[in-house]
DNA sequence: CCCGATCTGATTGACGTACCTCAATGCGGG
DNA sequence: CCCGCATTGAGGTACGTCAATCAGATCGGG
């Protein structure tokens, strides 16, 4: 025979299918000594009630918002696409997902984000942009309006999100650091580093795993104080080219943030495609063709599919209240070289 | 509104419930005009069936076989580990996945396999072995009784299987060769190669892969000629220690196929660590560890959990006919170091 | 021992689909 | 014109759960 159902579980705790259902959906009205009854009963059919039958009968539907920062970026766009992808693949699991771009500075635009979250009736959220006061309480407020909510690709630790899915950053910079070691080889000399900003959490942690991996494995090779990119290209390649100019022929490059573009202008520009180390994040197209081209010899990368997937995999399972499987949910940090472009 | 549902398309054709149905399950006895009546009303809807409905409606369940070979290796256990891990999370799919491990070689015992596999009721089977008429007869004997079937890890590319979900070895062998070249930088010298046979298709094209890197960009670095593990560790050990013998000191080994523990041992008794560039393949408990520990530089691997879920995706797809989302369901290959372990 | 409050049982109708039966309709051929 | 066949309609039951109602049971307190 098959399954247990509900039926099974009223028979053996010798009670109505409604005390069941009282009980299993803890509504009031049962005495203590019956709940315990069918909690037994339910351990020992080893009952597990059917998500698809409930949320048929309750016509269920899971509303997932991904609240992601405005502003343009390649890896935004891309994350954004597999949000999109997914969603195509998840209407048999009754998920709807919304994008909403927001500009996270401008605590008028994001009183309105909240209110349009709250009502449209929305099971979870799933955020990625820095952690911020504004941000922080947002998810309180979310949170004490029962909403799930996530952090993604950048971790909100000091807030009350229920999950963070990302990579940590400490072990990329980390594995950035080795690969620009090991591909310089005896080479010596001296490694640009350009980060968004030198107060972002992920930048510290890869410039942090960087700088360790390099003091303590590949001493002649010099790590650069930082060059802040903030997010654009433009600057990216100004602060660069300065930083060129100043110092004399480097022999590497690392980009820990956004702004690639910048980059690898001056790599092809200065003509120093092959003569440098380049190692930058996330495999967006623009980073595909530069590794191709071998203007970029690795990019550290996530897969922005496996986090939307498993982002909304988790946010389901935490607005059922049911367990998740930690080793399925985490989020490798890939390697991207030329030879293995998907 | 809503979805529509059938009794929307049946409005909307004008005709019957039992019509639609009919329609729908592609049942005989409708009249090709009403038919494609019903067609319109479906597109011009936009009806989409709602498959946990239907799935509660005729009681279905999927039962999907691993068909893995026998023989002990880490990463086959890694990967049956990886079947029983995903069946957990997918009761509320109607997903039953049981891993059966056979002799590939002997008839009797595939043909004892075949039966349990018909006998059972199985919707379908992944298969992961290397081609033989033995296995590819018995894929087209499934396939005749209406199963799909998916092969796994190693493609069977002259069967009739529907699908193949796995990397592409020879890129797999260009990434190996890469890494091998920037490891070694402007060291010259001879690079052992380790195949579990040279008949395997696997091997043959992680080997041409990896030649044709070496060839073109690292000309100062030879590969030698594929010594047989034959899935092995010993046998892989005593055919290293003889290379290393007859050739003098290497540079690199590469083992493109499993028995990596002989590899480690002999790394290891001879002092090479750090000495030669050692390239693996698959992740399995004992490279990790080897990678702690720097036996072993680069493991070129495919994450097991991917592979198992996503031809559990394909095989329900497939069951329903319906569409799969291909860029969803690549196998990724993935580079590890010893700083990038999950 | 009776009253009201608190539990519990029995029953019913959804949810969207599958699958079955039986009757009714229309059509063509003899 | 009537028989037989192919096609269609109408309706029911089921799947496993949720949600609601109403009646009956049990209990404690006065």
């Amino acid at each position: 025979m098959g399954k247990p159902t509900v039926h099974d579980i009223a028979k053996e705790a010798g009670v109505s299918l409604a005390t069941v259902d009282r009980v299993l959906n803890s509504r009031p009205g049962v005495r203590e000594k019956t709940v315990d009854r069918v909690r037994e009963a339910v351990e020992r059919l080893g009952y597990v009630r059917d998500i698809n039958a409930a949320n048929l009968a309750r016509q269920r539907r899971y509303r997932f918002v991904f609240l992601l920062p405005d502003g343009q970026s390649q890896f935004l766009d891309s994350l954004e696409a597999a949000v999109d992808e997914a969603a195509s693949g998840l209407i048999d699991w009754r998920c709807e997902l919304e994008v909403i771009r927001s500009a996270f500075r401008d605590p008028m635009a994001l009183t309105a984000v909240e209110r349009r979250i709250l009502a449209t009736g929305t099971d979870g959220v799933a955020i990625m942009g820095h952690e911020t006061p504004l941000i922080r309480d947002m998810i309180a407020r979310l949170k004490a309006r029962g909403l799930t909510v996530v952090a993604l690709v950048t971790d909100q630790p000091n807030s009350e999100r229920d999950h963070f899915i990302g990579i940590d950053n400490m072990a990329a910079g980390r594995t950035a650091g080795v690969l620009m070691g090991r591909f310089l080889g005896e080479r010596a000399g001296c490694v640009a580093v350009i980060v968004n900003s030198t107060q972002s959490r992920d930048m510290v942690d890869r410039r942090a795993g960087f700088d360790e991996v390099l003091a303590s494995r590949f001493p002649h090779i010099e790590a650069l104080p930082s060059l802040e990119g903030r997010d654009d290209r433009e600057r990216v390649a100004m602060v660069l080219e300065a930083c060129i100019d100043r110092q004399g022929p480097l022999v590497g490059i690392y980009c820990a943030g956004a702004g690639t573009r910048g980059v690898t202008r001056v790599v092809k520009e200065r003509g120093l495609a092959g003569q440098v180390v380049v190692v930058a994040h996330e495999l967006t197209p623009h980073c595909r063709e530069a590794l191709e081209e071998g203007t970029i010899d690795v990019v550290i990368t996530q897969n922005v599919g496996h986090i939307v997937r498993s982002a909304v995999r988790v946010l389901r399972a935490k607005s059922d209240e049911a367990e998740i499987i930690e080793s399925q949910e985490k989020i490798r940090i890939e390697i991207a070289i030329r030879e293995n472009l998907s």
